[in-house]
DNA sequence: GTCAAGCATATTGTATACAAAAAATTGCCC
DNA sequence: GGGCAATTTTTTGTATACAATATGCTTGAC
């Protein structure tokens, strides 16, 4: 069944970073967590290298590595760079959007403003991912979709904080909308605007992130 | 001396993927390797590990690892990324550069334009390479700066090939010179705009490249 | 008492040995 | 003669042993 050992310690290395059981500056012990999976430092040396190259540690060189947390500037920068890639996105998908799709894409905003009236969370969360992913993919960009993917897989842990926030839900939808009725004009630029705005974290949103970062787990 | 023997290697290979000297689908042999290196089979794992997240090569489980050479699809798909990137950078560089930055890029405009006239296009390309990187940094976005990099040092060699061909240097240097005019006006959507028609590939630049795409090795 | 040097210890990086799985070859049967 | 299956062989993945280096402590000298 297992396909490799390494890789599913990393995967499971690297949701204990994002959950917060490893905080700044940890150090991972290479022969704690051997025994700790059970296995030899082998896979557990090569899943530290997967997780060096996805940015989650630093590796020096003899010295171990050591779990790196981005901290509020490192937030923000990347949370402007996932805002100009779902623009890109955008602006690609204006031009290259199928009916079909942006039909699709409206069925799941139908689905996004159910789950506002009906105060579900977690229902918003899943459809408003859906949304996203869907737009990764209309940029008709396959190179762009993956990493639109992987940073928003990044900054995942940052985001879910941000939907629970009193109203913030409604206003979402509404950006939504806005971005569907550009895409469906055609309208490249006001498309990359309008998502711009929706992922950009500004404002009072900025010092919500900020405070939701003290609190190492939830 | 050596930092980490793997670290490298994994640059050794990754230039070898790059000149040519491995095809696409070609499978990296760790034991031939290993003896090719004069090291065991271990930093030769370790070096894989870091091309597959750098996405150079692909690792197929018990199956080994292979060189994956981006076709004409996904290459026009990482230069458009590389373009909107840019742009992104360029936008948002717009409203932060300095002073005494922007007088450095015109600087550098100066030499790139010298060295159109001494038709020395190594010179070109090295002030070129200048120029985008100052508009990375300028961008005050230390994690764009990072991405910008990254993508551009895997598009390297095929980018190239693109400025030996005639006229190309003085289109770019123009472009370049467009690019300043429009950050020292501090518009941003101009900006962005002159950046994405610099950088991406279109119109014959297109043939140019897939052209450059037959022969392996230069 | 403090600082420095040397030693001990711990930890990383590399080599090698072993196990498991896939590919190839050979032999057997149809 | 061809196809299928079993065995052999090659190769990957993991474990362990070894070497090299950095760190921290102890001890001694000033």
């Amino acid at each position: 069944m297992e396909q490799r050992r390494a890789d599913s310690i990393a995967e499971a290395l690297e949701e204990q970073i994002f959950d917060g059981t490893f905080a700044d500056g940890d150090r991972l012990d290479e022969i704690r967590l051997a025994e700790h999976f059970g296995v030899s430092r082998t896979p557990i040396r090569e899943a530290f290298l997967r997780l060096t190259q996805s940015g989650l540690v630093e590796q020096i060189p003899r010295r171990g590595v050591f779990v790196r947390q981005p901290g509020p500037v490192e937030l923000m920068e990347m949370f402007e760079v996932m805002a100009e890639l779902e623009a890109a996105s955008a602006r690609l998908a204006a031009r290259r959007i199928s009916d079909a799709a942006l039909e699709e894409l409206k069925q799941t905003n139908v689905r996004c403003d159910a789950a506002v009236h009906a105060q579900d969370a977690d229902a918003y969360y899943r459809e408003n991912e859906r949304f996203h992913h869907m737009l990764y993919r209309q940029s008709g960009n396959g190179f762009l979709e993956q990493e639109c993917l992987r940073l928003h897989r990044r900054l995942k842990p940052f985001r879910r904080v941000q939907l629970r926030l009193r109203g913030r839900m409604a206003q979402s939808m509404a950006e939504h909308e806005a971005i569907v009725a550009a895409l469906a004009k055609g309208d490249s630029a006001g498309a990359a605007d309008a998502v711009r705005q929706h992922v950009a974290v500004q404002g009072e949103r900025f010092q919500d992130l900020m405070a939701s970062l003290k609190p190492a787990a939830e």
